[in-house]
DNA sequence: GTCTATATATCGATAGAC
DNA sequence: GTCTATCGATATATAGAC
């Protein structure tokens, strides 16, 4: 009776497949393999999903509401300065990408296996993510807390910064996620502080290129 | 005469698969149409090359190697303050990546179709790329031309940031690589300059989890 | 060096019994 | 809902003629 009828089988399915995809990338991620990792036959696991484009698209979209609930959570007790509203938002993010679990973020790295509409559908969910932190960056600087910068620019540096973190970041490694995400936001904040000059623009000479091999 | 015999064939074989695996990812790609797409058999392409994972080694080694010859050719001639000399790789690095040519850097995405030995090698390969990087921040830092960072996530950060860029930037965009750069220069020289303060460390209580999506 | 032909394995997806 | 069995396509890699 309290066996594990708890978990629904579509999550204990959808668990396998982010897995399996994160490890393996979604090409090479076998829907037998993913099955077998659900306790299933893969008979059984195309009665559950139609087929493995969906899947993908679902695994990726509940990551994404997952995310984007963690957000609106933080920011929802983060205190009401600028400053302190996006380093909550750094924080949670590097938080997200930075736990223990598999493919705490495979959203752009499996992006390719998506798709004509499934792959339009699940941009449009990353776009909304991302315009939130978008208007941190711009809302701070309507107010005059922010310097101005280039919101767009910016605020992919910053997610890309996350992006990567998740790539090398190791749970026993030298720093904690909280001091990781210390230095981003510390490294951040004093860029946008607009109290600070803006250092020169530096020599735009373009750098020497060599031939690239072909 | 004049043919095409002054481009040898393992370029063209390695030039092709680059393509190939940048579009559709090492998994997806095949052999056969990497083959035909260097004008040739899958046959002939398995008398150049012994398998399809030493290819993938021999495409990331040769782009890890022209980036590194390139960074090298940037700070040959760039000036000898700190800032410039960042400034300067900051700009290779970013024109490196939002080239036109298909994967600008597939090192860090492909990375996983490599394993045992070869991926021991093209990673060592890579850390000689960041090292370069870092000896910039860790030069500027100790002659006291940089406030003092965490040189190895700083560094992870702003390589970070250049890898997203090739992915999300678009020749015909909004701005050119040297706008995109200069945005960035601009960014990480005020958040290193010495001069200034930095800001008070954020509030570190940690953020609302909500429960994950099993 | 380049080809045709093929060996062998695994893939995504389905049919149909229970 | 879950299974066994299988279809048809494609994959990497190789054998052997030229």
């Amino acid at each position: 009776m309290l066996v594990d009828h708890r978990v629904p089988r579509a999550d204990l399915i959808r668990a396998a497949a982010l897995r399996h995809f994160a490890e393996h990338g979604y090409d090479a991620a076998s829907m037998r393999q993913i099955a077998a990792d659900a306790g299933i036959t893969i008979a059984t696991l195309y009665f559950h999903c139609s087929t493995k484009e969906q899947l993908l698209f679902d695994v990726l979209e509940a990551q994404m509401h997952d995310l984007a609930a963690g957000f609106d959570a933080t920011l929802a007790e983060a205190p009401a300065s600028w400053a302190a509203r996006l380093a909550a938002a750094i924080r949670f993010h590097i938080q997200y990408v930075t736990r223990d679990e598999a493919g705490a973020n495979i959203s752009t790295s499996e992006l390719r296996g998506l798709g004509g509409e499934l792959r339009e559908r699940h941009l449009a969910t990353r776009d909304a993510y991302e315009r939130k932190f978008r208007q941190l960056l711009s809302g701070g600087i309507a107010a005059g807390e922010f310097a101005p910068v280039d919101v767009a620019v910016i605020t992919a540096g910053i997610l890309g910064i996350g992006l990567t973190v998740g790539r090398w970041f190791r749970p026993n490694g030298r720093l904690t996620p909280d001091e990781v995400a210390d230095e981003y936001i510390r490294f951040a904040l004093k860029a946008l502080d607009p109290r600070l000059p803006a250092p020169p623009v530096a020599d735009r000479a373009r750098p020497k290129q060599v031939a690239r091999r072909r």
